[in-house]
DNA sequence: CGGGGATTTGACACATATCAAGAGCGGTGG
DNA sequence: CCACCGCTCTTGATATGTGTCAAATCCCCG
């Protein structure tokens, strides 16, 4: 049988989607300043080139790359890099750090819609309608470079390759949504934890870190709200996972001792 | 049996949701040649052309778009415009009709992910990595304008607002896909489906036709596969919404006899 | 005109949410 | 250095929304 995944379409949100702005005067007031790197960042000689926006990019096209980013942003953890209703003006490639982008309704109701990690592009949120419909903020003390949109638009103008890349990354960014949207919509809650650990755990991979060991950034409450469950829920399929011999989990530290146990779980057929 | 298809993602999708390749050479097989019409389509003459790709481009930029359309296709109602696994050569256009987009897991879990009606497009989702992720199949006798994306290439290499323009689209996707991620994520079951309601029928009257009585060419199932529902959950709910007064139902046609009344419910605080 | 899929509806099961209590842990201040 | 406080996490008991299974009706298509 066949697999697969997700799709495409122009059609707008969900007027339940709808997501609100919130508050766009606040977001313009100037950052601190020391916050602000100057520095300028030379993607071609950065470690996370192959895993960043330039990833692909070779020669002349990469040092293009380095036209792109002029300045660095350094956030807090709990602090936040963009809110909804922000004007856009940038994206940002997570230069280490972890953060959690949401969206929130009028009611109040909190969606999680991602957490990004070094390499992973934020902020495209706001193309469509110049100001940012999403939050993004950090999970720890993070960094990121600014890709002023109109001078990635610059570039990208005589950089072919580029602009397939900002494709490519849209596009990708895409197909995760129907990833989750397939989560969400058609997993139960083991398989939904399931599969969430073990997207964290090959994204840590490709960064490097080992595939069985890690520190969650988040709470609790933040795994069940990207998870469509509730705290407890979570914390639930923790210890059941952890009795299973699946998991060692300590706090914030899980260690993954059956992998493929994991994937079991996931790949569950319902029927 | 599908081959897999690795789908580079760099904060990649899960692994649940990787997606299979269904059958990349039959997709190559050319298409009967009846359901391809080779008129020269005239984006700039299409009563569509507001809801569509070219959508606030103005005088030459407006020309440029028809260089984009040579050929439309057809798509019987059950047949399919691609499926996963197909190699990524063009994206499409709704001209007329409606499609259906969908996922399948390797355990034959199907979750559609949209739905899509005249002006929008599809496609996208195979630019990552050059080959379809999810399913388009069309729910009605349908068809659309087929514009290769090696050609989208070439002319936005050198006009700037269609550049601008394709990235607002796939932004406008992803702020649609967070809606959805929402839904999924924190909705109740009648709050999902009148969203689904309301969010149907300002999408029509976008495209000029009356807001409140329209028909469904989608069944219960496939509601509730987008829905994160089951069939039977749907039909009670619209029962529900019948007796509430909001709704009068009968089969596929629909009738919103209270928009204020679903706009509530789609509302409720939870707390 | 017949037949099979689509829809509706009921009874019941079950997964997950809700409510509640307590434990663990880190930071702060006396 | 210890005690306290607040936050996060865990765990139990119970509630409830939605799924599952089943049957009857409808009706669309051939």
């Amino acid at each position: 049988m066949p697999a697969v995944i997700s799709v495409t379409n122009p059609s707008g949100p969900y007027d339940a989607a709808v997501m609100l702005g919130r508050n766009p005067e606040a977001a313009v007031k100037p950052r601190s300043q020391e916050s602000v790197v100057a520095l300028r960042s030379q993607c071609s000689a950065c470690n996370l080139r192959d895993l960043c926006l330039p990833c692909g990019l070779e020669g002349q096209d990469m040092a293009s790359a380095n036209e792109l980013v002029y300045t660095r942003r350094r956030v807090k953890a709990g602090e936040t890099l963009y809110q909804a209703g922000d004007p856009f003006k940038s994206l940002y490639a997570v230069r280490s750090g972890f953060f959690k982008s949401y969206v929130i309704t009028e009611g109040g109701r909190v969606q999680v819609t991602g957490f990004q990690m070094s390499g992973e592009i934020m902020g495209v949120d706001g193309i469509d309608s110049d100001h940012h419909t999403i939050n993004a903020a950090a999970l720890e003390d993070s960094e990121v470079c600014v890709i002023p949109y109109v001078r990635l638009e610059e570039v990208s103008a005589r950089v072919p390759a580029l602009r397939r890349q900002v494709h490519r990354l849209m596009a990708r960014e895409i197909v995760r949504d129907h990833g989750v949207m397939l989560l969400l919509g058609s997993m139960r809650a083991e398989e939904r934890v399931a599969a969430f650990l073990l997207n964290l755990s090959k994204r840590f991979v490709a960064r490097g870190y080992a595939a069985s060991e890690f520190h969650l950034r988040m709470k609790r409450e933040e795994i069940g709200s990207y998870l469509g469950l509730k705290l407890e829920t979570v914390s639930r399929i923790f210890s059941r996972f952890q009795e299973l011999g699946l998991l060692a989990v300590q706090k914030k530290s899980i260690a993954i001792l059956d992998i493929d146990g994991l994937q079991d779980i996931m790949h569950q057929t319902e029927d």
